[in-house]
DNA sequence: TGGCGTACTGTACGCCGTCCAGCTATATTG
DNA sequence: CAATATAGCTGGACGGCGTACAGTACGCCA
């Protein structure tokens, strides 16, 4: 509890518990307030420690948005692919929104981890399913991916749209919906023909 | 040139240099070098005069990402509906990769500018034009428009693509074209029927 | 029991955005 | 043309940031 520590003498940090009290701090006062200093504090710690665990702040963002990704399941083996498509996404869609404050890093960092790369595949296999394949298959991936993650940042913005705040959060999850339609109806569409 | 200058000589620094100094501060070297420091140096000034222009850093780069659309036209008077609101959102596309550096601010920051509302209206105008009116518009809009941004701002980012970099520029705008065109035809699909 | 790896510390460096008080070149007024 | 107000610019500083370096003392294993 008390970082008056003699040098040497453990706090039994772990990597673990460094990404948990990441997140505590991100849920509780925001992304402006997650600083390496503010983080070891809360660890009881002094902002160096931080290092011993992460490489730097960077990593320990990355980390954080792929781990967000980790409650999105991977595609059931039987269903339409287009249902298992949407579903897929649209958890995705939610996984993103309950930890708001990472969209834009998400957005703006890219994301390449294990957990995205676990879902990127899975979209891809359902598109293999419906007998998307190739070239347009890496389109449709990166349209749906981008669009996800597109409107999550655009969901977490406030001010966006000029309504109450209350209706707001329904009708984004509506539009969000209808969107992803229009996009599988136009990968659907696209399948056979086109050039 | 010289900042060496004694107090209350003056620059002649107006607000449009500082905005075109961080522009191309920009465009030379990157968001992350554009600071307020190194913009002042740019501009043979000290840092805190910059505060005699510009409210603060933030504002300064909302104005910036509000200038980058004013090379996007209104929509023309007769041409078809569904062409001119392709025209219009592919302009904005460009307009947005034109300044890449600014892609993630404008998704971060969300950007209501007067450029911003200009082009809100313009698609707004389109889809009534189409018979998109009321609560689907806004739907469209929002989709239409965050569709883009997110679009730029995964095209802008390194390492999205696995393919190489040459390939990458031409494949990402034929793909952002793809699914544009796949929302447009569900905009317009849904025009009449749908729940 | 002794040595070693390593989690942790104090301290500090070089950045950052921004504020305050003061000075003076310029614009404005008579 | 002289007196005054305005405002552009400065030196200097504050608090905060991410991070590096070198040292210390604990836990583990031989």
């Amino acid at each position: 509890m008390d970082p008056r520590r003699t040098p040497g003498q453990r706090a039994g940090l772990t990597r673990g518990a460094v990404l948990a009290g990441a997140r505590a701090l991100l849920a509780e006062r925001g992304l402006g307030a997650l600083t390496m200093r503010a983080l070891a504090e809360r660890l009881g710690v002094r902002p160096n420690t931080l290092y011993s665990h992460v490489a730097d702040k960077d990593a320990l963002l990355e980390e954080l948005v792929d781990d967000a990704l980790a409650v999105v399941p991977d595609p059931a083996g039987d269903a339409d692919w287009r249902d298992e498509l949407h579903r897929l996404m649209s958890a995705s869609h939610r996984a993103l929104l309950a930890a708001p404050e990472l969209v834009p890093v998400t957005l703006g960092r890219g994301s390449r981890g294990p957990q995205a790369q676990r879902l990127g595949r899975g979209v891809t296999e359902l598109l293999a399913r419906g007998g998307v394949t190739g070239a347009p298959a890496r389109e449709a991936l990166r349209v749906l991916v981008l669009y996800t993650i597109g409107f999550a940042a655009f969901e977490v913005r406030p001010g966006f749209p000029d309504a109450d705040p209350d209706e707001r959060r329904t009708e984004l999850g509506g539009t969000y919906d209808r969107g992803l339609q229009w996009l599988l109806a136009g990968i659907a569409g696209g399948r056979t023909g086109s050039g």
